[in-house]
DNA sequence: ATATTATATTCCTATTAGGGAATATGTCAA
DNA sequence: TTGACATATTCCCTAATAGGAATATAATAT
C-alpha cells in the first residue's frame, strides 16, 4: 500500500528535504515567487512547482497572483501537528532523561520477573 | 528517483503514522517488547517488526534482549533534528504572525520595485 | 498579432514503500 | 530431544514517489 500520500499528510509533505528548504525560505520572507526559489534551490523549475503543489495541497502554503508571478506565503499553522507531536518529547531530552532511563530499566526488570513466573502471555498494560 | 529512504532520514522515518504510534508508546514507557506493541497497535507482528527495524536503522530506538523478548528503548535524541527544525517556526504562530504578514507585503512591494528596474517585468500590488 | 517570460501540468520511468503470507531464527520448557 | 513461543526476515505485490523532458497555460511586452 506504499506510504501515506505526501499530499494528505503533513508529516509526509515535510519528509522531503527540498520541501523543507522551501518552507525555510518562505518562513524567512525571502523567495516569495517561484523563480527565486528556483534560483536558490538550484532545481529545475518544474520540480519546484511540483513541490509547491504538494505544499499547497496540504495547506502549508498559499498562493496569490501578482502579475505573471505567483507569490507564495507560508501557512505556519499547518505545522502545528508536527510541533505538537514533537513537543511532548520535550521533557525527555532534558533533565528527565535520566529518570526515564531508570524507569526503563525498572520495567525491564519487571518484565523479566513476570516472564520467570508467568512464561508466555501475561503482560497487561499498566497505566 | 522516489523518495528519500525511510531508513536514512528521520523525517521519513516518522512520516509513517504507525511508527509514530510506536514511538509514542515507547516514550510512555509502555510496550517495551514486540508482542505488546503488536497487541496495542493491532498490527500483524511482522509489520511491527519491520517498522521497528526502520526505527532501529535511523537510531530512534535501541534493543536489548531479555530472554526471548526484545526490549525496545526510545532514543529521543534522534528526534532533535525534527525538534530543531520545527522550533524555529515557533515565533511565527504566536504574536509574530501579524508582523510576518506585514513583512510579506513589504517584500512584495520590493519585488515589484526590483522588477520595474531590472529583469524587465513588473507586477504591482498584489492579490 | 507574435514573442517572451513565469509558472503549472503531463507523461514516462526507476525506485521504493509497506502490507500479506510464509518462513527462518532464537529462546525457553517439558 | 520435541514443542511452544517470540521475533525477524524474505518474497511477492500494488501503489506512489520524485526526477527529467516536453508541453501547456497565463501574463506581459513590443
Amino acid at each position: 500500500m506504499a506510504r501515506a500520500a505526501t499530499t494528505s499528510d503533513i508529516f509526509n509533505a515535510i519528509a522531503e528535504p527540498r520541501r523543507r528548504e522551501i518552507v525555510d525560505l518562505l518562513a524567512r520572507g525571502y523567495c516569495r515567487d517561484v523563480s527565486e526559489l528556483v534560483r536558490k534551490l538550484k532545481l529545475p523549475q518544474p520540480a519546484v512547482s511540483k513541490h509547491l503543489r504538494v505544499l499547497r495541497t496540504v495547506g502549508l502554503v498559499t498562493v496569490h497572483k501578482a502579475g505573471q508571478r505567483r507569490l507564495y506565503e507560508l501557512n505556519v499553522d499547518e505545522l502545528k501537528p508536527v510541533h505538537d507531536w514533537i513537543q511532548h518529547f520535550e521533557q525527555l531530552w532534558t533533565d528527565h532523561l535520566a529518570g526515564i532511563k531508570e524507569t526503563a530499566e525498572t520495567t525491564a526488570r519487571d518484565l523479566a520477573a513476570r516472564n520467570r513466573s508467568a512464561p508466555g502471555h501475561q503482560h497487561d498494560s499498566k497505566e
